[in-house]
RNA sequence: GUGAGUGUAGCCCAGUGGUUUAAGGCGCCAGGUUGUGGCCCUGGAGAACGAGGGUUCGAAUCCCUCCACUCACCCCA
């Protein structure tokens, strides 16, 4: 074998297409029912729309982008992360003069070059969407329940939202004043990485996992009591509002995400006991992106979810997943003559919307019915000189083993 | 980027007291009399034992390097 898949990318198989299409299927009615509409952006964007907006300190684009050059000597990234696309295209084609808010979701393939591991791929897939143009927690409201009701349209269950505000640009810095006091009184105590989180992104020291910081940040100042008035009442309408949609919650004050452009209301979608890489979804408001993106100030929000990760628990949790759709009839034939006849019959099959294969090669009728049974198709048609004299070919049901002449004519009318 | 484990046919794997046809199961193909599947029986194809190098008379089995996979850390979906 010369080549095989690259590292942390994978062939998604035929026998694993109908979890795929199943989840793809209830995300995108869950879409129109919300009034979603889709957007899909290149797989490439401008290496500058990622670092400005994801944040330069962050994982993602200090170490995990694949950036290149191309050939007119343009920077570009394989997208990392779905947001940003989004918002550049709202801002590209003029979206702020429709209706606010705009609601826009994708599929997508996404691109980071990271170690591979359970759950964790270099390329993996997205379906995430979008609310952009509306500061009203009701929409926050609206984002978590939709969310919330995909996974319960995907009949996942024990899975645990987590809820937290992270303030905005006028109320976090002074947050982010008493944390670093805090931490202060800690130095010699957190590890090396929390060391330089401390200088360069304190908001990330609250997510270590190391158990001496836990114990920190565990006790650190929370920042929904350094939260301004308006995002104090922001995030307490929100949880009214999920009250009311009865939604369950536990807020997390440790939760931040990595990425920088988030404010005021982050959350986090996990199965109950999964480890600390196994959330599914994802998302918060970022209300300072679009103008951050050369666009007026504009509130936002939106939430991802991961396809590979939620494939990885309805399998986990073992959940029947619909069988995709495949052909009513297989065509078999009793000698090398009778293949025309074979031929002719599938495709006039075909053309009146009877989904049908061929036997081809000149193998036995034993091995014709013997493939046609390995691919669990429910009807067989034998194609025999005998019947042929009389119009008639052989309609074999696989399932029961019972077989009876039929006129070719009615074939079409019997199988549809 | 760091750490640990693994690497034998399409898949699951036996075989490491060194040597000559590398075993089995699943799957695949063909037969089990004349035009018929699923069970059973028989037979067949399919592996230079991840790659390269080394030690040796001789290595899938020992040593080195590399690669890949898996898992964990970091971080995220």
């Amino acid at each position: 074998m010369l080549y095989r898949a690259p590292r942390g990318t994978a062939d998604i198989l035929p026998q694993k297409q109908a979890h795929w299409r199943h989840v793809e299927q209830v995300a995108v009615s869950l879409c129109q029912g919300y009034g979603y509409q889709r957007l899909d952006c290149p797989v490439f964007e401008d290496t500058g729309l990622f670092t400005r907006s994801v944040g330069e300190d962050t994982d993602i684009v200090a170490k995990e982008m694949y950036t290149f050059a191309d050939k007119g000597g343009n920077s570009l990234t394989l997208r990392p992360e779905g947001t940003a696309p989004v918002c550049r295209a709202y801002l590209e084609h003029g979206m702020p003069n429709l209706p606010q808010p705009v609601k826009l979701y994708y599929l997508a393939a996404i691109y980071r070059y990271e170690r591979p591991q359970a759950g964790r791929l270099r390329e993996h897939h997205q379906f995430g969407y979008e609310a952009i143009g509306d500061a009203d927690p009701a929409i926050d409201a609206e984002v978590i329940d939709m969310a919330w009701q995909f996974f319960a349209s995907l009949k996942l269950s024990r899975l645990s939202l987590q809820l937290n505000s992270i303030g905005c640009k006028k109320c976090r810095p002074a947050y982010l004043a008493v944390l670093k006091d805090y931490y202060a009184g800690y130095t010699d105590n957190i590890c090396p990485e929390c060391k330089i989180r401390l200088k360069r992104n304190p908001l990330r020291l609250l997510d270590c996992k190391k158990s001496s910081c836990l114990q920190i940040a565990s006790q650190a100042p929370r920042s929904i009591d350094h939260l301004c008035p308006e995002c104090g009442g922001h995030f307490n309408q929100l949880k009214e509002y999920l009250g009311l949609l009865q939604i369950p919650f536990a807020v997390n004050h440790r939760l931040v995400r990595g990425l920088d452009y988030y404010t005021r209301t982050v959350f986090e979608i996990q199965p109950e006991g999964g480890s600390a890489q196994s959330t599914i979804g994802g998302g918060g408001r970022y209300d300072d992106l679009i103008e951050e993106l050369g666009g007026k100030p504009t509130p936002a929000l939106g939430f991802a979810a991961g396809m590979e990760r939620i494939i990885l628990n309805l399998k986990q949790q073992k959940i029947p997943i619909p069988p995709l759709p495949q052909p009513r009839v297989f065509i078999t034939y009793t000698g090398e003559e009778l293949k025309k006849e074979a031929l002719k019959l599938a495709a006039s099959l075909r053309k009146s919307g009877v989904s049908a294969i061929e036997a081809t090669g000149s193998r036995s009728l034993k091995a014709q019915l013997r493939q046609a049974n390995s691919l669990g198709i429910p009807c067989a048609v034998i194609v025999g000189e005998e019947e042929l004299k009389k119009g008639t070919v052989i309609l074999r049901d696989m399932t029961t083993a019972t077989q009876k002449p039929v006129p070719i004519s009615k074939l079409p009318k019997i199988l549809g």
